[in-house]
DNA sequence: AGAGCCACTATCTTCTGGGAACCTACTGTA
DNA sequence: TACAGTAGGTTCCCAGAAGATAGTGGCTCT
């Protein structure tokens, strides 16, 4: 589900967006990031609901994206590893300052959403 | 669509991807930012192609994220308008720091792309 | 022989985003 | 008076994506 294009114009960062933040994309890049090389069993392990069609689906996006590398080792049994790539580690400061705004604020958003369940609205219609 | 909940204990920035960076949502932020204070229908011309159905649900999310503010004034007519709130301008250095990314690294995902589209793959099942 | 692992694929079903049209209340034009 | 237009939505329907479930083929372990 990319962003349309008309999006583009008015949001420089749209792109971007679809690139490092659609459905998934974002788990498996943290989960390479933080525990290195890894098998595809060994991901779907530590993303507990993920299936397999949609892991390989986003793998391989991302693999086409550049942004994680697949090896594949013609042993025997064969072995598939992915890794995430050295312009997929650029991400870095991206996901710190993500961490940092969640750290701060995201309390602050649970206390409106909250505020906003509970208020009696007016009905302004 | 939200993040499942299982990714959330692997990836702590799930969250936030889904509060700031679900469909329509960054754009609707971007044009408040940049443009102050809108009408429904300013907003809309300025990300041409958004439906007013699913504006209305975006900003919907984003008023009870406590991201953006809604403001109705009862005159003859009625008036609506929307404004980015003091807790959705403290995301501006995740947005500058995405611009950034996006003006340095942008390229590289399009040679990656363009590479794999392009490459003889030795189909290795 | 039977069970299990690995890296997927195939086939459904469900869910959500998007398109088009409609709605109410008001204003402006003639 | 009729007609058109604006604002801020809502209703209905469909297509495409995500998710659940099951299967596959080769290998290994017991």
């Amino acid at each position: 589900m990319p962003h349309p294009v008309e999006a583009v114009g008015a949001c420089p960062i749209s792109p971007v967006v679809d690139l490092v933040f659609s459905r998934w994309s974002t788990p498996i890049l943290w989960v390479l990031k933080e525990h290195g090389r890894q098998r595809f069993v060994q991901i779907q392990r530590r993303l507990s609901g993920i299936t397999p069609k949609v892991l390989t689906q986003r793998l391989r996006q991302l693999e086409r994206d550049g942004l994680v590398t697949r090896s594949y080792h013609a042993e025997i049994p064969p072995r598939v590893e992915y890794e995430i790539s050295d312009l997929g580690r650029t991400l870095g400061p991206v996901f710190a300052v993500l961490t940092e705004w969640s750290d701060t604020h995201f309390t602050r958003v649970e206390t409106a959403r909250h505020a906003y369940d509970t208020a009696d609205r007016p009905l302004p219609a």
